[in-house]
RNA sequence: GCACCCGUAGCUCAGUGGAUAGAGCAGCCGAUUUCUAAUCGGCCGGUCGCAGGUUCGAUCCCUGCCGGGUGCGCCA
């Protein structure tokens, strides 16, 4: 890419005249902020002028001089305090539009050091329907997982399921005593869901009832046949539907192990935390405390209750010994809302006092708030549904599609439907995941502006040129780059590299959303400016290859954010 | 009380220690016998919450304040 060799010949530059770095000094070049002044820029002269005490411009000229890049530039420049502006040549950049439509990476580069990374998403509750909230830790971790994939790491996906909680007292109660078998037969998730509301608004006003409850759940963990049977009813039942869901949002698991896949390994963890000196009994129960940690002083980790019972930690933390143990993980991504950042500290801290070196990163994110700018309360408040949001999606789609023609029923219903799920994974995936929205109909699934449907129509719009397109064509590696708009459309393509990396630094889809957009919308002016059938020769050419270009990465790229594409629409 | 996140155009949101802070939506004007208009071009719209500090340069980094959200030993 790009930017990687020309940060390496500026790197030589210094060598070359004699600049002596100073001690952790990243020499860096960046895709310019403005491209009236060039492609690339390095503002490395006045940061180094700044610590070296010398004139920014001279330095810059003097690093200009020593440049070696004839093969990639055409011009470079020193403008105002000391940026170094570069623009590539048109040779360059057509030698390296050739070089991707070969490559099956796009040019995007594989990592060096391939690493086995786990990512942990989505993660909803057994017996519960899944609702809008699970729409972040879904897509981002979907997405994350595709990029990591795609640059060469080795991923294993894992589905950290909750089908153990105290809700299952509630649930156990529910089932024996109102529970509508018929009504679970044609939609046991609804059912189950309305046995567990009945319940916990009896417990609220019965204490009897919260205390049954209770023992239910103790019965179940003590290896109550009867019980046992009916919580795996309701995680069989469950699975069923999040496969559905799952199939629907083309997202896929390498593993559910949820969390009662590591019951029998709790309590012997919690004895060897206690005899390595790890764990403590503070007021009977069992925690783990930071004393060293100023931030996490006063804020231990609890792993054991005083009746005996098992928390959240305690499973995470037989979670992780399996993934390192049975995985050999040697990173660990936790996609959870960002509320759980306190949790996910103490969990590394605990893990760090085992001797833990697996490299564990909490990728949080916002919470996605209800009309009132409040948070959705899945527990008493009613959320919207993730079939729910997706079926409108589709059928708001739909309803565009109705008025094309040449279209049959099946390949409307089709085009529907990746419209549709593309709008809104784009919708969650195109924000800034740390930011809190309001849930918005109009906003998640708005099919016009920057949206899956923009891209996914510039996409069609490449393929259209090709279908028309009489006999064969032979892509020359040459590509003879004159017109501005496909000057802009060779870089932006060139770019893709750059981004799919970039994603990864902190874990952002929404750079790579970012990015498509951007090209979607260069290569729609170039679409208006340039005409690719009616050119001619060696013009012709080079139109065709950018836009076998621009269809591959986007293409590519909305794959990379877990979004399809269609032919047609 | 302590900790973390957020505050940018009417609305929803991007963005970066650098050059004139950008999109979408909404509003207005224009382009189509189309290589698919789910498109393109243009206009309108900002004291980047407030006040200091560091810096050649701060919307970005630091401190304080204001406003909103979240979390802080026996839920997950």
């Amino acid at each position: 890419m790009f930017r990687a060799v020309l940060t390496s010949r500026l790197q030589a530059a210094f060598t070359a005249a004699g600049i002596a770095l100073p001690e952790g000094f990243a020499v860096s070049v960046v895709i310019a902020s403005d491209t009236r002044f060039g492609d690339y820029q390095s503002n490395a002269a006045m940061t180094l002028g700044k610590q070296l005490k010398t004139n920014p411009r001279a330095l810059a000229e003097q690093i200009k001089a020593a440049l070696q890049v004839d093969d990639l530039c055409e011009k470079i420049t020193v403008e105002g305090p000391g940026f170094l502006n570069l623009t590539l040549s048109a040779t360059a950049l057509g030698q390296k539009l050739g070089v991707i439509v070969k490559d099956a990476y796009l040019g995007v580069l594989q990592v060096e050091k391939s690493q086995r990374i786990v990512v942990d998403f989505s993660a909803p509750n057994i017996a519960k329907p899944m609702h809008v909230g699970h729409i972040r830790s879904t897509f981002i971790g979907d997405c994350l997982a595709r990029i990591a994939r795609f640059i060469g790491h080795t991923v294993i996906t894992d589905n950290h399921i909750g089908d153990w909680g105290t809700q299952f007292g509630m649930i156990l109660h529910g089932w024996k005593t109102i529970l509508d078998h018929a009504a679970l037969e044609k939609d046991p998730i609804h059912e189950l869901v309305r046995v567990y509301k009945n319940v916990n608004a009896q417990t609220k006003a019965d204490e009897a009832v919260l205390t049954t409850c209770r023992s239910e759940l103790v019965k179940l963990q003590q290896g109550d046949a009867e019980n046992l049977d009916i919580w795996k009813r309701c995680v069989a039942l469950s699975l069923d539907q999040l496969r559905t869901i799952y199939a629907k949002l083309d997202v896929h698991f390498d593993h559910f192990l949820g969390e009662s896949h590591f019951n029998d390994q709790l309590a012997p963890l919690v004895e060897n935390l206690l005899t390595s000196g790890i764990a403590e009994i503070s007021d009977s129960a069992t925690c783990v405390f930071f004393r060293d940690v100023p931030e996490l002083a006063d804020k231990p980790c609890l792993i054991r209750k005083s009746d005996g019972g098992f928390l959240y930690a305690t499973t995470d933390l037989a979670t992780i010994d399996h993934r390192i143990n049975a995985w050999k993980a040697d990173e660990i991504w936790y996609v959870v809302g960002a509320p759980q950042e306190l949790h996910f500290r103490q969990l590394f801290q605990v893990a760090k006092k085992r001797g833990q070196t697996t490299v564990m990163r909490h990728i949080a994110f916002g919470s996605i708030l209800g009309q009132d700018g409040k948070m959705f309360k899945t527990r008493s408040g009613e959320s919207v549904g993730l079939l729910e949001v997706l079926d409108e999606a589709v059928e708001r789609a739909a309803v565009v599609v109705a008025e094309r023609e040449g279209f049959s029923d099946d390949e409307k219903a089709q085009i529907a439907q990746v419209i549709g799920t593309g709008a809104v994974k784009y919708a969650e995936l195109s924000q800034h995941r740390m930011t809190d929205y309001k849930f918005s109909w109009d906003k998640m699934l708005a099919l016009q502006g920057n949206t899956a449907p923009y891209l996914i129509n510039a996409y069609v719009r490449t393929r259209s040129i090709f279908r028309k397109l009489d006999g064969e064509v032979t892509l020359t590696p040459v590509l003879t780059i004159t017109e501005p708009a496909e000057r802009a459309l060779a870089i932006k393509l060139a770019q893709f590299a750059e981004t799919t990396h970039d994603v990864l630094v902190d874990h952002r889809p929404n750079l790579l959303a970012g990015y498509l957009y951007e090209l979607a919308d260069t290569y729609h002016s170039f679409y208006e400016a340039c005409n690719v059938l009616r050119a001619e020769g060696a013009v012709r050419n080079t139109r065709l290859t950018l836009c076998d270009a621009t269809s591959r990465v986007l293409k590519t790229g909305l794959g990379l954010l877990g979004i399809q594409t269609t032919e047609r629409m």
